[in-house]
DNA sequence: ACACAATATGGCACTTGGTGTCGCAAGTGG
DNA sequence: CCACTTGCGACACCAAGTGCCATATTGTGT
């Protein structure tokens, strides 16, 4: 038995990234200090950084596992497909489960310091993706243009969705902005 | 005259930066404090923060004015080029300008701070072009999607160049990457 | 049920990036 | 020579993040 202790710790995290995320929201991210969101959890601040890292963490919490299931899963694909094909399949299937909330990406869009943190974020999964791809044959110019490009794509349709309030079809923006980068991957 | 206050103001800057960059190799971005480089330079750290808004600046202080600079050149293009020929035009141009170092550009990509910082600043850059794009009449989501698409290439070039240890003809990488990448963008 | 070990927490001191303020010295312009 | 602007140092201050240690809490073996 080994799953008591460790749902406490997920608990705790998870009402920390909930209160962290209220908190930025009614009073923005930087008048909000890690202390208050600490104490509103319950829990002094140097408890919240053995939840986090860092501040911006607490929204972008499990994001890091998530690049670590994508990386997975382009190493699963079939061997014969192209990097191209294999990542617009891959990151189609993230798409949806991303980011429902539009209030959340407004924030983040909207704060600098999250904007930043994200974009940090996506760089280390790319990086991973690289890997990945070079698993699989890919050459290193060729992966890393491709998970550049895949990563940009994703960018523009997030961004386009916000200037639609969220009223935009994800899905078929994804597949317009991969079909229209579609590069001369062999394929 | 209004000449000597600013070479003078220009010239301080500069050696601040150059000191920065030589505390910074020889001791690592985060062993060295903005006071260590102000004192090397003879000043004090307030003053550092009056020529650049973050440490990490000192090495990426000029990037503004070539965000500028580009958004300017992608606006002055002829009308009736597509968004994906103008970038690579323009970009082609800064390609060689912008880093002959080699060295500078490996403190960057092993330095977590730096590369985040770069990742910002091509972010805003990114912003100023797409509404460089808009005003040439591309849409939003065309716009957005060549310009991170660009920045995303540009990027896979920097690091295979990188990887080749600086060997690799860099516009030949650039015109790869843009070739590879060519969208749909009516062309 | 009890003792023992593992672990989560809190408090504290400390470093560092970054900002506001104020007084002073120096250049600038008439 | 006299106002005026402007760069600078010094100081105080805030918040993010880390190391350290003492202590509570809890899971585990007997």
């Amino acid at each position: 038995m080994e799953g008591l202790r460790d749902r406490t710790k997920r608990a705790v995290r998870a009402e920390l990234a909930r209160q962290a995320l209220e908190l930025f929201a009614e009073r923005g991210f930087d008048e909000t200090t890690v202390d208050d969101i600490a104490r509103a959890a319950g829990l002094s601040k140097r408890s919240f950084f053995r939840y986090f890292p860092t501040k911006e963490d607490a929204v972008f919490g499990e994001l890091d596992a998530m690049g670590e299931q994508i990386a997975q899963e382009v190493a699963g694909r079939p061997p014969e497909e192209g990097p191209w094909e294999c990542l617009h399949a891959v990151l189609r299937g993230w798409e949806e489960r991303i980011n429902a909330q539009v209030d959340a990406m407004r924030l983040v869009e909207s704060t600098p310091a999250l904007r930043t943190r994200l974009l940090q974020k996506r760089d280390e999964v790319r990086g991973r993706v690289i890997r990945a791809l070079a698993d699989r044959g890919v050459p290193p110019f060729e992966a890393d243009l491709a998970a550049a490009a895949a990563g940009a794509a994703l960018d523009a349709v997030a961004r386009e969705w916000l200037r639609t309030d969220g009223s935009a079809d994800r899905l078929a923006l994804v597949d317009r902005a991969f079909t229209m980068l579609r590069p001369a991957f062999l394929s």
